[in-house]
DNA sequence: TTATTAAGATACCAATCGGTATCTTTGCAC
DNA sequence: GTGCAAAGATACCGATTGGTATCTTAATAA
C-alpha cells in the first residue's frame, strides 16, 4: 500500500499554510485538494471531516513555533540572550516562508476568537504556554541574579507577547520591517531595565 | 415610498456588527438578511455587490472609530490628557457592544492582508490615520513644551498602537481585561517618560 | 502469481453561496 | 381615487460548499 503517513504529513503541511494564510474558514476541501494534488477521498481517509483537519494542522503549527522557540531559548545561555533568542525568531520569521501567513497564535486568535470554540480553546492554550515561558524565563532569571528580584514576571510577559504580536500585525500590513524592529528596540530597553 | 437612507443604515450597521465578529468572507448575505429582517432583493438594491457591502462597512466602523477617539482627543487638553484619552478609548471599547468583534483595524488587518487587497488598503489607510494621529499628538506636545523635544514621534505611535493592538488580542482570547489594562499601564510609563 | 487489503480516485449528494430577473407593495403627486 | 416610480419580496440561477458511497489502484504476504 501506499505511504500513508507521508501523505498525511504532505496534507497537514499544505493545508496549515493555506489556513494560516487564507484564514480557516475561507480555506476550502478543494483548495486543498489543488495544494496537495490529491483528491477529496483521499483526505476524508485520513481525517473526520474538515474541523477535525483544521485542529491537527493548527497544532502543528503550535508545534512548530513552540519547537523553535525552545530551542533558540536552550541554547541561550542568560536571560538576556534568552529573551534576545526570542526577539530575533519574531524579527526574521516574517522572512520565513515556514509560516506564510504570520503568527499563526495572531491569525487563529482573531478568526476564531468569536465564532470557533474548538480553535480558540486551542489559541488560549497557545498563548497560555507562550506566556509561561516567558514567565519561566523570568523567574529563573531572578533565581539567577540576572534579572531585578522585584520584576512582576506576569507583567512582563503579556507587555512583551502583546508588543510582539501588535508588531507583526502592523509590519504584515504595512509590508515592513519598520514596526516590528521599532518594537523589538523598545523591548530591548524594557528588557534592560528589568536586568541586573 | 419606503424610507431608503434608513434601510441602507441598518443593512450597514448590522452587517458591520457581522462582518466585524464573523470575519468578512465567513458572513454571508443570508445572514446579513436574518440580522436585517429584509430579503436578498433589499440589500442588492442598495450594495453593487458584496464586496461593495463590505468597503462601505468597513468605512463605517473606521468613521465611528475615529470619530469617538478624535472627540476625545479635542476635548482633553495636554498631550498627557489626550493620550490619555486614547487609553481610556481602548480600554472600555472591549465592553461598550459597539464594536462587539474587537477593534475593527485589526480584525481587518488579519483577515485580509494576504487575501483581500480592497479591504487590506482600507485597513492600510486605517492604520496610517492612526499613527498620523498620535504623531500630531507627540509634535504639538513638542511645540507646547509638553513633550520632550528630542522624543521620535514614528517611534512612540508605533509602539503604543502595536502593544495596544496586541493588548486586545489578548484580552479578546482570554476573556478578560488582564492584558489590555497591563499594557496600558506600561504605556503610562512610556508616556510619563516622554514628557517634560 | 495471486489474493488481500489499505490508499486513493471518482461520482455523487443536499445545502448554501453570491447574484439576478421579475413580481408585488408602498407612498406620493395629481 | 388613479397613475407612477421606487423599495422590497420572491423565485430562481449556476457554482461551490462539506461530506459520503463506491470504485480502482497499488503494495505486500502467501
Amino acid at each position: 500500500m501506499r505511504d500513508s503517513e507521508t501523505t498525511r504529513r504532505t496534507i497537514i503541511k499544505e493545508s496549515a499554510n493555506l489556513f494560516n494564510t487564507q484564514g480557516y474558514k475561507a480555506t476550502s476541501i478543494s483548495d486543498i485538494t489543488k495544494a496537495t494534488g490529491l483528491t477529496k477521498g483521499a483526505i476524508y481517509r485520513h481525517f473526520q471531516n474538515k474541523s477535525d483537519l483544521e485542529q491537527q494542522a493548527l497544532r502543528s503549527l503550535s508545534k512548530l513555533m513552540f519547537a523553535e522557540i525552545g530551542q533558540s531559548i536552550r541554547e541561550a545561555g542568560t536571560f538576556q540572550l534568552k529573551m534576545e533568542a526570542i526577539f530575533t525568531f519574531f524579527e526574521t520569521y516574517m522572512h520565513t516562508p515556514m509560516y506564510e501567513g504570520g503568527c499563526p497564535l495572531l491569525n487563529v486568535a482573531i478568526e476564531a476568537d468569536d465564532t470557533n470554540v474548538i480553535l480558540r480553546q486551542q489559541a488560549f492554550n497557545m498563548l497560555a504556554q507562550l506566556k509561561s515561558s516567558v514567565n519561566k524565563l523570568v523567574e529563573n532569571g531572578i533565581k539567577n541574579d540576572q534579572v531585578k528580584p522585584e520584576t512582576d514576571a506576569n507583567f512582563y510577559s503579556t507587555i512583551v507577547i502583546a508588543m510582539l504580536e501588535g508588531g507583526i500585525m502592523m509590519s504584515k500590513l504595512e509590508r515592513s520591517d519598520d514596526a516590528i524592529c521599532k518594537t523589538i528596540r523598545h523591548l530591548r530597553a524594557v528588557t534592560q531595565s528589568i536586568s541586573v
